[in-house]
DNA sequence: GCCAACGTTGGC
DNA sequence: GCCAACGTTGGC
């Protein structure tokens, strides 16, 4: 099983809108990053887990846990003329973007900020925090993401 | 295939 | 709102 980073702006759709969720399940579209979708389409498996990441917000951070609940398929934003994630090069019999359904987990008690994970040294190789990194799903190692998950659940 | 111009991401 | 660090586009 792997682990992931997944970034959404919280204005757009947050842990408190996938909590809210019937199921608790919502797809994750708008993906329009070539590497992104590849590790989405090619890497990631029903049962993985994911960290859900507030971004362009202050403090950007991650909030809490999901579950991966699908494999890949077509994103269908991407032949809708009416969303922002329309793309009209995009061919239906060859779709170009994919989407995976993700499930809520939990909510971290406290968001562990960008600042403080970039606080600890053993962090430090995480590919989110990778100066220029643009990408909306990075992979998280196992001791990563057991670091994580152990400050979120410390008092501080 | 090169690369300049342009668009996007996302922290600050 | 600014801008660094990308990624994409399209002329050549």
């Amino acid at each position: 099983m792997n682990y992931w980073l997944m970034k959404s702006e919280p204005d757009v759709f947050g842990i408190d809108d996938l909590q809210q969720s019937p199921n608790q399940t919502d797809s994750w579209d708008g993906v329009r990053n070539y590497q992104a979708r590849n590790m989405l389409r090619d890497q990631m498996q029903v049962g993985d887990l994911a960290f859900f990441y507030h971004s362009n917000c202050k403090p950007p951070g991650i909030v809490g846990i999901m579950e991966i609940a699908s494999r890949a398929y077509p994103d269908p934003t991407q032949f809708d003329p009416d969303s922002d994630y329309y793309d009209p090069k995009s061919d239906p019999a060859n779709p170009r973007w994919y989407l995976v359904d993700v499930r809520f987990k939990r909510k971290f008690a406290r968001m562990i900020t960008l600042d403080e994970l970039r606080s600890h040294p053993e962090l430090a190789d995480m590919v989110v925090l990778r100066r220029g990194n643009r990408l909306s799903i990075t992979p998280v190692t196992k001791a990563e993401w057991d670091f994580i998950v152990a400050l979120a659940d410390s008092r501080d």
